[in-house]
DNA sequence: TGACATTTGAGGTACGTACCTCAAATGACT
DNA sequence: AGTCATTTGAGGTACGTACCTCAAATGTCA
């Protein structure tokens, strides 16, 4: 059976309620006497009962995941992941709210998030570019007492308590090896697409990209970015002028989200036989063109981790518990149409 | 606010005692007031507070995993992934113990199941082969009312309620996949090592494997399968003499655990330069190997994941609960140089 | 030693659910 | 209408922790 508090109140010698003030921190107990406590606690290995604990403190945990509106799939995947998740977080006393920004409207964003009500949550988890508006508001959440998490991109410069996502630089790298290995021996050139340069996401990829292909695969060019800005006249206009000019591109990495425009341009433009093309993120459509074979790759990053992750962050940060940090950690995945499922 | 069973009472006009009897599946109620009940449930979306719930049942989840003992690093691996798991499974009024047995001795494993007190446990997890013995311990495990989860490697033919690890067909192919796009377009042989064929998943692994290679890189030839039965001197008595008398051997598929003494023979006998080498299994030695190069990837199944799955789907069944199907698929990892962390 | 602040103890209620007992109400059947 | 079984209600206790109050004990300092 597991020791209780009065299990720790007898073996220490002292009064329940000693017990209470030294495990809640409350003040009134002398430093002799919060050592007995602690040592008994270490003796008979006390671990606080958090179910019990949180129905008498009438805990539930309210958390706000602030995401982009709209935009594309993988957007569409965070949120249906967030409602997926929700339904078990209240078994968890927990209750999720998601609230939605446009992308790239920091006004916005910074509106929603000083429309929270600090009093009534406990933690947010943020899927946002940085700016210092951003920042503004997160150092305010966090006064406020409030735990806040970064989603997919960090926010480094905030108060954020946690990042929960995966390393782009390093995601970058490991398109880099992989199309690298892919592409063989032989000289070539390698087309990069993103949305836009803006994101440091993509920025990150890109520079872990480079450098892989630089050092380890020299006999490979890579192409300046070409930027989308979600336009598939202008996708495909760059796309086909790069076709035109170079003649031995092996292959094709798309940085970011859309890569659905771009797998419609090149299933128009590429020559054959096509080039190699590594995506990021897994959602419905990239999913689909691993299994048909226009997509050869896909790195990506498993959303209900992420989710689930944060939930636990959020939690044991307002609780001030410790966390586990290599529980914690979310994998850059390589998907190919084998170990989809 | 979470509505209560009270709610719930003034919602349906009955008493809380006969909320309780529907919720409890108690009998002495008619079927019309548990009609009546039902609906105010769905109307006000009560969902049963688990910990106050689990708080007054004075319930623990006590449940046991069964796995080889010493072996190989991966069996070492899984060991500590549970000794770690125990220490928050405490905080969730989860108890784990640890039993051991030997890989290869279907009778002590199942000395170890039928000593297993069914009246104090609620489940069981267990990697370990399937054989008739095994059958019957697991089937008289479910018949006293334990839960009872495979690990790994799946025990189809028993009454298990559900296997927690990837599909090894499907990992193979996955490596059969990756090791031939690494090897390009020139033929060449591959040679694949295993400890022993007579694991499950070591065949399943080669057949995945075998079907890829063929049908996708036919300039492939796998050569037959060598076992090594954990023995050093073997391994590299049969290694030396493939590579003698096969001059163009292109990759090193490395079936199962024990690829530590692969390794160590393969950097003393392979010619240069190295063949590709792909392996399973994320050990502190297939890191080690990725990092110096020695190995040019690894597909695995995270551990931590996989336990904690085997956690919740233990606690789940005995509970009857519902389990979210989508949330505890274990991926095939692929991990690479770039991508360990 | 006395005055006073600080520390400790004792005892209570509450959280939401499970499970128990006993009495009251209801229904079915003769 | 009366009998009896079944169903329902009312009220209780318990789980482990949080948090409150008030009194008693202890320590500190002049």
């Amino acid at each position: 059976m597991r020791p209780t508090t009065s299990d720790i109140a007898k073996e220490a010698g002292v009064s329940l309620a000693t017990v209470d003030r030294v495990l809640n921190e409350r003040p009134g107990v002398r430093a002799p006497t919060i050592e007995k406590v602690k040592r008994a606690i270490d003796r008979l290995g006390y671990v606080r009962d958090v179910s019990a604990a949180n129905l008498a403190r009438q805990r539930t945990y309210r958390l706000v995941f602030v995401v982009p509106d709209g935009g594309n799939e993988f957007h569409t995947a965070i949120r249906n992941t967030i409602t997926e998740c929700s339904v078990t977080a209240i078994a968890e006393r927990t209750d999720l709210q998601l609230e939605q920004a446009p992308l790239h409207d920091p006004h916005a964003l910074v509106k929603v998030l000083n429309n929270l009500d600090t009093k009534q949550i406990d933690g947010v988890a943020i899927l946002a570019t940085e700016t210092p508006l951003v920042r503004d508001a997160i150092r305010h959440l966090k006064e406020s007492g409030v735990a806040v998490v970064a989603l997919i991109s960090d926010l480094p410069n905030t108060d954020r308590d946690y990042f929960v996502g995966i390393n782009n630089v390093a995601a970058g790298r490991t398109a880099g090896e992989l199309l690298g290995r892919f592409a063989g021996k032989e000289p070539g050139k390698l087309m990069v697409v993103a949305s836009s340069m803006q994101s440091h996401d993509s920025a990150e990829r890109r520079l872990g990209f480079d450098h892989v292909i630089h050092n380890a695969f020299p006999q490979l060019e890579v192409l300046p970015t070409m930027e989308s800005h979600d336009d598939l006249d202008k996708i495909t206009h760059m796309v086909s002028r790069s076709f035109r000019h170079n003649d031995d591109i092996r292959g094709v990495y798309s940085l970011g989200a859309g890569s659905r425009m771009l797998s419609r341009c090149l299933a128009e433009l590429a020559p054959q036989p096509r080039p190699l093309v590594i995506a990021h993120e897994l959602t419905p459509h990239t999913e689909n063109a691993l299994k048909n074979g226009s997509i050869d790759a896909v790195i990506t990053q498993d959303l209900g981790h992420i989710i689930r992750s944060s939930l636990r962050l959020l939690r044991a940060t307002s609780d001030q518990m410790e966390i586990i940090a290599s529980q914690e950690r979310i994998r850059i995945e390589i998907i190919m149409k084998e170990n989809l499922y």
